[in-house]
DNA sequence: GGTCACGCCGTGAGCGCTAACATTTCCTCG
DNA sequence: CGAGGAAATGTTAGCGCTCACGGCGTGACC
């Protein structure tokens, strides 16, 4: 929308008239077109660059030109994870010319599937949700079901569709089991583990480690996503000197739970072991640095983007081309004390 | 893009023969225009509801109707600042039915004109651009120039536009100078300042307090925006014994120091005062709890776009409704040992 | 009973662009 | 040198919607 005044944007035909060719031509010239003679595409460019000529995307989308944009459902944007995932999106998207838009949920809502059709810009338009809790991996399910070919989804928590081709996830669960396991193999008798609203796969993997070294899991401990609650969450787990590991969903809940056991006087590693998820940029630079999962979102976030490329234009499928989860062992862990 | 097949989707048209009426007055309905009978009302939207219709915006917005949605460019979306400045756009946009659109930028390249305003979806489109270093900076200077009515930035840095009505941003030049007067009341005889690339309010903030104090300013220690960095950056500083408090540019270089201080064995707060600034959400749970100022980001996206609205809409201009950056005291410093 | 007003609804045009087809131009070759 | 054909350009229609109108019916009022 222009703001109060200014005069018509300029538009195809202007250029055309200027050019002394017809709206078409110019049609041609702006989408590369071939069947150009060289010396009328300078000729339509100099219009171009005199006018100040930007074609107007609404009006190429209309007339069925190849739409080009995606549209990003999730629901925090400045989650780690989530800010990563959009951004290599966002790369992606920009490297083939799709424009980006963004739509925020309320975690906390339901969603009609008006709702969330809504959010797009129109029927079937591409999508990629970034589904980290239930409101998102609804919203994901949702979509899929209703356009099929046009949506993915990334980092769905939920094990039924993780080999499905329209949705893209990091593994972690298995990773999940190997930390779990690196904490076993140090000597913990037992691995607790501070969750997150939602993650099937990090819990799933915890709790599998533990069956298989015949160990009965506790009780998961429930906690929000911030750091404050964390602390709060974990203040129990922290104070019971019986507790000499724990796993934590993501990093800020890590860092709340060092804080915690920080108050409580429990050195780390030494009384505690304490592992993240996420690999937040300031994990390695912690006092003591954190030991946590390294997870490439913003390769799942290219991946995704391809992905649907693939599908909307029907290429063939990209090679995945993101690093795997891996345990990054630094300072908040180690062999119990005793 | 609708993805292979699908049939077309549902138009304006198809309601319209359904519900027995005309194209426009479906447009009526969609549109909440007072005159339409009750009874009209309800058969179109039962109409509606039937076929799973959905309003195209491309059409929408090329018919000249109220397009309502906004652009947001920016360099990078996953430094907090920008994440949450970026998530208060989105927040006062979704409620007022705006859709936004991000567009990613490189912070190291140069863009022309052309290519800024090829971010934009058609001449004229509204935009925010969010900026904190010398890419957006152009940015925002050059869109403005372009399309004054349209646009408005936020936390620009240079001082010259400070007042300008188009300009949304969080004063915080006083507030680094409020920081550096504290440390110096403290008793620190010196205060240095570690620079995020391209900010000067923090950095004019700073000389100005050492400046009224009488107090040669020693240069400012240039880093990068990354934690890594910063411990890099501060190394040499944060060795030296004569150093005693130092002021960073962001919570990232703050945490960048005291890691770099921690290495080096020098003691926080006794040896050495740190202070961030953005209070990050882990600031106040590190250990120990980091010294910083609050900045109110996700406001400040809401005010800039409010202010957006009101230039497109007409309306009065609203009140400011974000916090003033604080300081706020925590653990990182105090007075100096001796 | 005619006029006017008003509430409700329909018709036509056109936003800026692309797809499909029609037409012209120009080169090639027998 | 004229036919044939490809290359280059023009013409027309229409994407889905909104805007500006115009038309029709009902009721009020003189």
């Amino acid at each position: 929308m222009s703001a109060a005044a200014g005069p018509r944007p300029v538009s195809i035909f202007d250029v055309a008239k200027r050019a002394g060719v017809s709206h078409q031509t110019v049609s041609r010239v702006i989408n590369d077109a071939p069947q150009v003679a060289a010396a009328t595409r300078a000729k339509v460019k100099d219009a171009i660059a005199e006018l100040g000529y930007r074609p107007n995307r609404s009006a190429r989308a209309l007339a069925g030109g190849a739409l080009k944009s995606v549209t990003v459902l999730t629901t925090d944007t400045s989650l780690y994870g989530t800010a990563e995932t959009l951004r290599g999106i966002e790369d992606a998207a920009r490297a083939a010319g799709f424009s980006v838009l963004v739509s925020v949920m309320d975690p906390d809502q339901a969603y009609s599937e008006a709702d969330l059709l809504g959010r797009l810009p129109h029927d079937g338009a591409a999508a990629i949700v970034i589904a980290h809790d239930e409101t998102t991996v609804r919203a994901m399910r949702a979509l899929h079901e209703r356009q099929p070919g046009a949506t993915v989804a990334t980092c769905g928590e939920h094990q039924e569709d993780r080999d499905a081709d329209w949705l893209i996830s990091l593994d972690d669960r298995t990773v999940a089991a190997r930390a779990t396991r690196y904490l076993l193999d140090m000597g913990h008798r037992q691995v607790h583990y501070l969750a997150i609203p939602g993650t099937a796969g990090r819990r799933t993997g915890w709790s599998d480690a533990l069956a298989a070294a015949g160990i009965t899991a506790p009780a998961a401990v429930e906690s929000g996503w911030s750091v404050a609650a964390a602390a709060e969450a974990a203040t129990a787990l922290v104070a019971d000197p019986a507790v000499t590991a724990i796993l934590c969903g993501n990093d800020d809940l890590a860092f709340g739970v060092l804080h915690a056991a920080h108050r409580a006087g429990r050195a780390v590693p030494g009384d505690l072991s304490v592992i993240g998820f996420d690999d937040y940029p300031l994990a390695a630079y912690h006092v003591p640095p954190l030991t946590t999962v390294d997870l490439d979102f913003r390769g799942v976030g290219r991946g995704a983007f391809e992905r649907l490329r693939a599908m909307l234009e029907g290429g063939p499928d990209p090679r995945p081309s993101w690093r795997s989860p891996e345990l990054i062992v630094r300072e908040t862990s180690g062999p119990p004390r005793q």
